[in-house]
Order: C-alpha cells, then structure tokens, then sequence
DNA sequence: GTGCTCAAGTTAACACCGTTATATTTGTGT
DNA sequence: ACACAAATATAACGGTGTTAACTTGAGCAC
C-alpha cells in the first residue's frame, strides 16, 4: 500500500515542524536559554517525541545550521553573475556582511556559537554551500585576472584576512544585539554599513592593485553611486 | 581584637581562591560546561558555601571577567610610553591582538560570552581601565596629530573600525580553539601574526595619510637596520 | 471480524544543574 | 561557661537533557 509513503511524509513534515520551531526559539532567545519541552511544546509534541527525530539537542541545532549555511551560501551564490574579479570579490564582501547584518540571529548559531563536537552537514570547500570556500574562490579569480597585489603569494592569507575582518564587524554587532537586549553597550555604534564599506576600502587598499581599484571606483561612479560618507554635520563628539 | 581583621583577610583569600578556581574551569572548560559544585570541589567547600561570597554564578563570571578587563587595560597602557601619535596607535592594535592571542580563555570570557544583563565592574570610557575607551584615544591623538586621513571626519567609526577588525582576527582564532577540542576546521589557518600585520597594513591604508604611513615605514626601518639604537625606554612584552 | 506486529508517542524516572531553606559547626566576646 | 554571630554543611526544590518502560493505534495475515 501506500500508506508507508504517506508514514514517511508525516514524518518528515513533522521533522521540518520541529526544525522550524526550534529555530525560532533557538534564535530569538538563545540555544541555552530553550528547553527542549519548550520546542515540544511549540508542536505540541511531549519533549520525549522529539528524540524519536533527532539524537539530542546538539543534533536538532545541527540540523538547523546545516540549512541556514546552505541559505548563506545561495545568498553568496548571487554575486556569481558579476563578470570583473574585483567587482565581483567587492560584491561577495557586501554580502557576506549582508547576511549576517540581515539574519543576525543565524549568523549567531552558525559562527558564535560552539557547536558541540558536530560538524555542520555541508561539504566543507564546496564553494556552492560553503561561505569561506566561496570567498577563496573569489580571491583566486582575482589573483588570477592579476589584481591582487604581487606581493601577497598566498591568496589563502588574503582570504582570511577578508573572512575575518567581516567576520569582526558582524559578530560584533549581532553580539551587540540589534534591539530587545539593548545590552547597555555604552558605545555609540555608528551605522554599521558605514563600517562595511570602510573596512573593504581597507581592504582592498592592502590587497588590490591600484589598477584594480581604479576599476571599482569607475565602476561606482558609472552606477553613480558614491561611496557612503559619513554624516558629518549630525555625529557627535 | 584584631581576630575581626584576621577573619576579614581569610574571607578575602577564600574569594580569590574561588575566583582563581572558577577561571581556570571556565576558561579551559567553558562557562556552561563548569559547575557550581566542581568550583567549590576545587577549592574544598560545598557548593553553597560559594554563595555567601557570589550572589550566583553569573556574580562569580562578572568577578573573573572584570579582572580581566583590568588587566587587558594594563597591557594595553604599556603603549602610552611612545610618543609618536601612528607609531603608538599601530603598537596598540598589536597589543590588542597580542592579548586576545595569548589569553584566548580571558578573552573569550571577556567578549565571546553573553554576560547575562550584568555590566563588568570597569568604569567603561575611563581609557585606563577600557580596551575600547583607550582606542578610542589612540585614535583621538592620531586625529590630533594630523595623521588621520581629512575625509574621515568621525574618528569615532574609525575606532570601531580598529576594534571590530581586531575582534574578527582574534575572536575566530579564539573560536577555532588553539589546541585539545582541535575542532576540526578545515580550514588551514595561517599564521595570525601575518593575518594582524596584513589586516593593520588595511586599516592604515584606509585611515591614515601617506605622510603617517611613511612614518611608520621608517620606524621599522630603523628598527630593522639599527635594532641596537632602542632607547632606554623600550616597550616589551 | 480476531489476533499480531511494530512504530509513534506517552508517562515516569534518573542524574545533574543552580539555588535556597534549614541545620550545624566554629570561633569570638563577655 | 555560655550566648551569639558568622561560616559552612545538609537536604531539598524546581528545572534541565535524556532514557526506560509502558500505551496506543494503524496496517496486515488469516
């Protein structure tokens, strides 16, 4: 009969319910501060149905950062279109800030939070589902149109310091806490866009030829759009 | 009698003890993985006994964490003896890197741990007692100085440029853990000292005028052909 | 229909956690 | 010697992740 298929697919619906509650609990309140009797109770489920689908706790939040790692990477796949090396790399900068500015609570589970012994079920270095390996692929494109700078013969170096320095301003302020927590944060943060920008400004200046920066600055007064300058008559201090 | 003092002083030893204790569980093992019991089992007492010292674990962590911050403070201030405004606000994003790198477990308590809604007893802003407040002054003086570049009119988002940029090289270091949970990681990380030459290069590049930057370029040519020359004064560590 | 199987889900329980209320020891002042 | 106060211990509470043992109900052979 059939009724094995439709088993498996209330099962798997089921499966996907949970994720999705978890999710949410997870990312609004935090990984320890939710109990898995809270999740089951999201489903309406006992706590005890939950580990009928999954291992442990550790596994059902596995679960989700494999998925929202394969969402970055799709994210990031988009710049893919961009045909210049350095364009594209720029692009793939502003997205990767995007995504962690836009889903912080995502951001949070998938680099702030320690994730047991597991390893999430992406293929590591495949660029298509992995950010960092989507970055490499982008500093090696640019390497090889020659705009890197001669003197950095290690592109990997180059494709940390991209890696880190956003992962720097993203972290931060997803720690921060965008709102609710409010977080006290005696330090007036400026609008973190303004950071983005700077920080890749930086970061093209210690890795690009001049030549190259040439083509993004052209590149942004063809589409007329300035680079963000800071408000200067409206910040204090 | 004085016995009152005695006792004050043996109250005040068992605190630090506890705190001693509690630290090196906490870094090592991480705070959620460290119990009450088992700091109170390091130092020979019940687990209550701890709190009629700490109002909770949360008070124990804030205890630890302000220490460190005071300490981070200390090593940084280690820069204020030089004079030159760039040469001193370069020393200091080292600094800053230095102490993250070699305090991983300090640092991750300092700035990877959410601190439950408790403020670390620092006077934050007092730049002799706050990591950021004595960037921030770095990055004032080099304003001062006339080394910043004239179209950054808000040296406050170049300080969170500093910071935020240093957080990223350090706090995934840090995060990818230097030894025993050996976390997989795929990724071969390169050296971190030539991530933190590399990315300080950027944020020069981006916030200081070639004349400051030629300064710098000196310096370490004179240090690197005349290491002998050193005033009395040197900063170590 | 009557049993049988077996998986999904429940209830009950365990060991452990942070924390508190209560008891007990210990040292000091008179 | 005795009372008092502080320091510490014992016992317990509610809550956690997780496991063991039981219940239930749909599918299926006869």
């Amino acid at each position: 009969m059939g009724s094995h298929e439709r088993r498996e697919r209330e099962r798997a619906e089921l499966r996907n319910r949970i994720i999705a509650a978890a999710r949410e609990l997870f990312a609004s309140r935090g990984v320890e501060a939710v109990t898995m009797r809270a999740v089951a109770d999201r489903v309406e489920y006992t706590a005890t149905a939950l580990y009928s689908h999954f291992a442990d706790k550790n596994a059902l939040l596995h679960a989700i950062v494999t998925e929202d790692f394969l969402l970055f990477a799709k994210q990031l796949l988009a710049v893919e279109a961009i045909p210049e090396p350095v364009l594209r790399l720029h692009a793939a900068a502003h997205a990767f800030a995007r995504f962690g500015l836009e889903h912080p609570n995502h951001y949070r589970l998938m680099f702030m939070t320690p994730l047991a012994d597991i390893e999430p079920g992406i293929r590591r270095g495949a660029y298509a589902e992995d950010a960092y390996a989507f970055l490499q692929k982008m500093v090696a494109d640019a390497k090889q149109a020659g705009d890197l700078l001669p003197h950095l013969s290690d592109p990997e170096l180059v494709c940390q310091l991209y890696f880190t320095t956003l992962h720097g301003i993203v972290s931060m302020h997803v720690a921060m806490g965008t709102a609710e927590t409010a977080k006290a944060s005696w330090i007036e943060w400026r609008p973190v866009e303004l950071l983005v920008d700077l920080a890749c400004d930086g970061l093209f200046a210690a890795t690009v030829t001049t030549k190259a920066q040439e083509t993004l600055r052209a590149h942004r007064r063809a589409k007329s759009v300035q680079p963000r300058k800071s408000p200067t008559t409206k910040v204090r201090r």
